[in-house]
RNA sequence: GGCGCGGUAGCUCAGUUGGUUAGAGCGAACGACUCAUAAUCGUUAGGUCGGGAGUUCAAAUCUCCCCCACGCCA
């Protein structure tokens, strides 16, 4: 029994998160926290919305509320779709949290004090009638370059030109497309990387079981170029962490935020104490100081690829520079990005299947299965709808599903409603032995983290039941011995059990209707031929409705049209 | 243009430190079975491992060059 802290990064406020955005991080996390808790390890598994920046500040204003509602609805949404897909966090928790506030305060005092803060003074464009400073990517004009008229102020998308704000002929805002933009002076707090390079290049040179896609991206930064750059950690915004020097007020920074990737990544730690206010649990510390009872834990954090540079350097940097005994990551999984159909997902145009759109159309169990099995560990991966029905038809109603639908039946037709009386032979013996092999092999991909590898050995699981079955033949078996018969089926209403158990991190709802119907626990197995002898001969159960229902031709193809493009 | 991850059977992917006839699932063909969601089980076919050169007794696996896709950055 060990202590596992796992964190999935957390999802951006303004609006619901499509299927690639899922396999990403929040899934494969909650793969792994449901395992960990299964064999019995002692689990805190964290998410949050990330709530603040110009992004959140721009929809709540397109969606005519106020920021500070707009995001406490978004966060409902968000965690209500979270709970459908049966993301098991422990908390889902708010960057905007009192708790996060106080503590990303708190930490850039201390960075402060420790001389790893620097104020510099930058002209950036403010726009009079928006009456606030404008991000680049927010002013739009005509490219120097090239001519195209709405090239951005950090780039042209036109030429690809890198262009500063103040190259653009005939600048305007993006926001209210004013045209009365000036130049201003402004102040804002770096935190001082470039002084913590090789500290952190020790760190990540140690992490040499990582994947090589993460252990790569923080060796690009880290020696791209000039090296590692001293990063700006504040914001002209009035949505954000207020800038203190830990509870004191920072002379020249009035009315100014600390910017959303300095403040978001802490929210993992805020996340324990909001865990803790909730009244979920008690001594959040011991997650999170290794002076205070986290030398034990092991860390593992999910991401997309996108993520990686925030997580491998700037928040190591942030605890690193700290000089304080928080605890640090101890593996980072990485993914790489979902494709759809031959082309991106894209939020802006609706292309793709978004989280709550899944849901209305099927069970969370079949996305998870889908996405799990497929998950872009080691390149990019794709969904097309027709992989997606042959493979969730072959695996969930065929093979798993059929097996609980024919042994159940089986017994019902030719026993009664209860675990007939056999005693176990060679053959049961084999397949007791053989299964063995397939969890061990199955447990192992899970304590690797290697998602669609352990996917493969459940599969194999599940097959070996159906072989077993084929092999026996109890519909034949029962015409000359009886008692045999009994045995085989016995054994075939155990493995149902036995693959409730092991099924449940990645299908925690057919899993639990598994295990329901044949009234029984779901304690993970530690030995294979106990845990097929657990169903006693008399033992009740119920034979369940069909786990799955196929996906149909005409399913596929009207999905397929809907979710071309064109969401709003 | 620079950098990064990839390019292995029709499709989706495995292939650990170079070593016997390159693997799995799906799909296909054929066969078996009939308890079951026309499900299951078995057998077979199929790849000059992106292209070229090199190192080696031996390369999908190492080196160099080139091509392609995707991504990041200038």
């Amino acid at each position: 029994m060990a202590r596992h802290l796992i964190t999935s990064a957390i999802p951006y406020i303004n609006g619901i998160k499509h299927l690639g955005n899922l396999i990403g991080s929040q899934l494969p996390a909650d793969l792994y926290a449901r395992y960990l808790r299964s064999t019995g390890h002692e689990v805190l598994f964290l998410c949050a919305t990330d709530e603040h920046g110009t992004p959140a500040e721009l929809a709540a204003a397109k969606a005519g509320q106020p920021v500070a509602e707009y995001c406490a609805e978004m966060h409902q949404v968000q965690a209500r779709i979270a709970d459908g897909f049966g993301l098991s966090f422990d908390h889902f928790g708010r960057s905007s949290s009192p708790q996060n506030h106080a503590l990303t305060q708190a930490f850039a005092g201390r960075l402060n004090e420790v001389g790893l803060i620097r104020e510099v003074t930058e002209e950036q464009v403010y726009s009079v009638t928006d009456g606030r400073f404008l991000p680049d990517r927010y002013i739009e004009g005509t490219c120097p370059n090239c001519g195209f008229d709405s090239a951005r102020g950090d780039q042209c998308d036109n030429c690809t030109k890198q262009l500063d704000p103040t190259d653009l002929i005939e600048p305007h805002s993006t926001i209210s497309g004013a045209t009365d933009l000036e130049v201003r002076a402004t102040k804002h707090l770096y935190l001082m990387q470039s002084n913590l390079r090789d500290t952190l290049q020790e760190w990540i040179n140690s992490k040499t079981d990582w994947p090589i896609l993460t252990t790569s991206i923080a060796n690009k930064w880290l020696n791209d170029g000039d090296g590692l750059q001293d990063r700006g950690i504040t914001r002209d915004l009035d949505w954000g962490v207020a800038v203190k020097d830990g509870d004191r007020d920072w002379p020249g920074m009035e009315g100014k935020v600390f910017y959303v990737w300095f403040d978001a990544p802490i929210e993992y730690i805020a996340c324990a104490q909001e865990w803790q206010d909730a009244g979920k649990g008690a001594d959040w510390e011991r997650w999170w100081r290794t002076d205070k009872g986290a030398d034990d834990v092991t860390y593992t954090q999910f991401m997309g690829k996108d993520n990686v540079p925030f997580h491998t350097l700037s928040f190591p940097a942030t605890i690193l520079g700290s000089d304080q005994p928080w605890k640090l990551v101890d593996y980072i999984k990485s993914f790489n990005y979902l494709n759809y159909d031959g082309g991106q997902f894209s939020t802006s145009r609706g292309r793709g299947v978004f989280m709550d759109q899944a849901l209305d159309i099927l069970p969370a169990d079949v996305w998870r299965w889908w996405l799990l099995s497929h998950a872009p560990e080691s390149s990019d991966a794709e969904f097309t709808w027709e992989a997606f029905q042959t493979d969730v038809n072959k695996d969930l109603a065929d093979v798993l599903g059929n097996f609980v639908s024919r042994i159940t039946k089986f017994c019902r037709s030719k026993f009664s409603d209860a675990v007939p009386d056999g005693a176990y032979g060679p053959a049961e013996d084999a397949l007791i032995a053989d299964l063995t092999e397939k969890v061990a092999a199955y447990q192992a991909h899970m304590d690797a983290i290697e998602v669609r590898k352990a996917a493969a050995a459940l599969r194999a699981i599940w097959v070996a039941g159906n072989e077993y079955l084929q092999a026996e033949a109890p519909w034949t078996t029962i015409k000359e011995d009886e008692a045999k018969a009994a045995a085989q089926v016995r054994l075939g209403l155990n493995l149902i059990r036995l693959y409730g158990v092991l099924s449940a991190p990645f299908i925690p709802t057919m899993s639990k209707t598994m295990l329901e119907s044949m009234n029984t626990d779901d304690a993970w197995p530690t030995d294979i031929a106990a845990a097929l002898d657990t169903l006693k001969p008399g033992h009740a159960f119920t034979v369940p409705e069909n786990l799955f229902s196929k996906i149909t031709d005409d399913q596929r193809v009207e999905w397929a049209e809907r979710f071309a493009g064109g969401r709003d």
